[in-house]
DNA sequence: ATATTTATACGAAACTCTTCGTAATTTCGT
DNA sequence: ACGAAATTACGAAGAGTTTCGTATAAATAT
């Protein structure tokens, strides 16, 4: 049956991501008690997950003596390109355009980022 | 076990509305030869989906004679912007700004598009 | 009007994601 | 050093997604 292989992360992962991208590199424990405030998840359950990620590259994991730390293996930046990428065409039929005004009428955005929002529309037009 | 239950739709179901979105309301057997075009997809499994889209509450169904025309319950922009958001929780951290510019940089925007934007952007900064 | 083609309904299998229990191992407090 | 507590490894099951085969019904062509 041969399904396409999913090449962005699943919710449970892209959860275990979101952590290790704002507290750094972390243990299972660490990571659980983040993602617990969420949604009440069983320590194993973590455990099992990064372990997996481990598995598909998708952590780094520092086997240091007792308590090993695991860390993302791909940047931030580059994994949210992929789903954007990937929700532009699913989602969007290709279309940046409506994905930003989407994005702009979802969320107030700061003042700086509006600055930088204009500087790179000023590029983009050239 | 209960898992959350996902308030957007799945990668097929989005495949079958993206279609619908594109060419209004539709049969099984255009919707599939849609979707076979980018991944080859049986006819069943097509049919399938969007019964239970349906029942889901995801399509509509126009039980026509002979021929069923399925459309979208939900408005392309609706959904949209429930992913959107969704995206915005679990993968940019809140942040449209964020977003907005990985999707600028990732694909070309059209003249007008960049236009539109800057306008909402104009409007934003009241 | 009969055979062929096209459509719908249904059920189950294959696969993936998510969850956790249990056992084995290691550390820490006393 | 010994028991309690924390950590890791492993396996399996529940839940959701995706796939299709088969049966049945309706339409069309000849």
């Amino acid at each position: 049956m041969a399904r396409e292989k999913k090449q962005y992360p699943t919710e449970k992962e892209l959860a275990i991501l979101k952590v290790l991208w704002a507290s750094g590199p972390a243990t299972v424990r660490q990571v659980n008690d983040e993602i617990a405030k969420e949604q009440k998840t069983g320590y194993t359950t973590t455990l099992k997950f990064m372990q997996i990620m481990t598995e598909k590259g998708l952590l780094i994991r520092d086997d240091a003596p007792f308590k090993h730390i695991y860390k993302p293996a791909i940047s931030e930046e580059k994994t949210q390109k992929q789903i954007v990428v990937n929700m532009l065409d699913k989602v969007f039929a290709g279309s940046a355009g409506k994905l930003v005004m989407q994005a702009l009428s979802a969320k107030q955005v700061s003042p700086e980022e509006l600055k930088k929002i204009r500087q790179l529309l000023d590029k983009m037009e050239e």
